[in-house]
DNA sequence: GGCTGCGGGCGCA
DNA sequence: TGCGCCCGCAGCC
């Protein structure tokens, strides 16, 4: 987020920093949830963003004790990766997700390459003046700051969302091979080498459980080498006609059918807020010009779409902005694929964080996405059985669409990369579908 | 079994 | 004093 972008009340709320006695209370742009938080870079979310209050990133980043309950620190364990650096027949690398657990991760450490049987070995992270990268979580006030310090130097991780599914994968029955091939043959080849884990998390699975995988083997990602690209990328997929979507265009990841000339072309501005929110959208902050920062993330395997540089739009009730878009967090479940219940009130577990109150996104944003649906996919998702055989998040906490089809397009739109997991999974279960 | 948060403790600069 | 790291514990999924 370059202070460019801001003006000078916003570079005021920028200077804070998490070890601050006071942080700013007049926050009048919150940020979307950063899945990929890289370099030096400062959020401030919601309270009550989901994801801001798990800490969550798909960067494998673990606790670190720093002495104080006030500022929850974590520093990233890196990437696991194959020993003797191997490729896949189709160029692609390995790069596993470290465990967070000690135990359990020098337990996956013990394991073989899935590709070629050799060790592997955890690429830790010194991208902190040769220490792992640390990010920082305060939670003051309605707000949830978020601060990193580091650059991540190595490939992205699988992410958690991959790593989970992949164990929850283990546990149900493996699909044939051939029949995962049929699916996925095509498809999975115009796949460009931007495009990492989440878009190819199928694809991987039909690797590691189907095809490729030795027995002893407990699964993994093979990406693409870098550069990567986010698991947002499914979100494209999610919102594209007809199945004939360019992958490779990154602009295109996460704009609905309709939007996607506008959308496509990454030098301008992507998202116009009046575009998606017409009622209840005001302002745009930034866009996606930086090629050299597109090209120099993409050879960190870095999603320049993951920067906080976005448009961002207003809620009229609270005056806040988001950036826009959010889909880039895809680490929330789908509420398409939740069973109907209300929101259940988290509660905080650290003794000086607030509880955060009721999902904003239940009741501040309501978008009527029935336009920006894909209509070709015939049907909605909550009236494809299908889509209820397989829930790899029992924690939900969000209810369904009502029958006024309103969808909640916050949490919507970043559900669609998980929808979009979750279909590609689907399709691998059901390949007849 | 693994993830997460908390906190005690240690070593180093 | 700050930081990085290890460890154990507990709660949760």
């Amino acid at each position: 987020m370059e202070p460019e972008e801001f003006g000078s009340e916003d570079k005021g709320i920028l200077s804070w920093d998490i070890n601050d006695i006071k942080l700013p209370q007049d926050v009048k742009k919150i940020d979307w949830f950063q899945e990929w938080p890289d370099s030096y870079e400062k959020f401030i979310y919601s309270a009550e963003d989901r994801n801001a209050q798990r800490h969550l990133s798909s960067w494998a980043m673990r606790n670190t004790n720093n002495h104080n309950s006030r500022i929850l620190k974590k520093s990233c364990l890196g990437v696991v990766v194959c020993s003797r650096n191997c490729s896949t027949s189709e160029g692609r690398k390995i790069y596993l997700r470290p465990a967070i657990c000690d135990k359990a991760r020098q337990k996956q450490q013990r394991k073989r390459c899935p590709n070629c049987d050799s060790p592997l070995k955890l690429l830790a992270c010194r991208g902190h003046g040769g220490f792992p990268v640390t990010n920082f979580w305060r939670h003051d006030g309605r707000f949830i700051f978020f601060q990193s310090k580091g650059e991540h130097d190595h490939p992205k991780p699988e992410t958690k969302l991959e790593a989970e599914a992949r164990r929850t994968m283990k546990k149900v029955h493996t699909p044939s091979s051939s029949i995962l091939k049929l699916n996925r043959g095509p498809e999975a080849k115009s796949v460009p080498a931007e495009t990492q884990s989440w878009g190819n998390l199928p694809l991987s699975w039909s690797f590691q459980e189907g095809i490729q995988l030795p027995p002893s083997d407990s699964g993994h990602l093979m990406a693409n080498a870098p550069p990567q690209k986010s698991p947002n990328d499914g979100l494209f997929k999610s919102y594209s006609l007809g199945g004939t979507t360019d992958l490779a265009d990154p602009t295109a990841s996460m704009c609905p059918a309709e939007l996607y000339e506008k959308c496509k072309v990454p030098s301008s501005r992507i998202y116009s807020s009046g575009d998606l929110l017409q009622p209840s959208v005001s302002g745009v902050r930034s866009d996606y010009s930086d090629l050299q920062t597109w090209n120099k993330n993409a050879a960190l395997g870095r999603n320049p779409f993951n920067d906080s540089s976005c448009p961002s739009y207003t809620f009229p009730q609270t005056s806040w902005s988001y950036d826009f878009p959010p889909p880039q967090s895809s680490l929330e479940p789908l509420p398409q694929q939740i069973p109907v219940e209300p929101p259940a009130a988290k509660t905080s577990s650290h003794p000086s964080w607030p509880n955060p109150g009721p999902d904003p996104y239940e009741e501040k944003v309501h978008v009527d996405l029935n336009s920006y649906y894909p209509s070709t996919t015939g049907h909605s998702p909550q009236e494809d059985p299908f889509l209820f055989t397989y829930t790899s998040y029992p924690h939900h906490q969000y209810s369904l669409p009502g029958k006024s089809s309103k969808w909640n397009f916050d949490e919507d739109m970043r559900y669609m990369g998980l929808e979009h997991y979750n279909n590609e999974m689907l399709l691998n279960l059901c390949p007849l579908r």
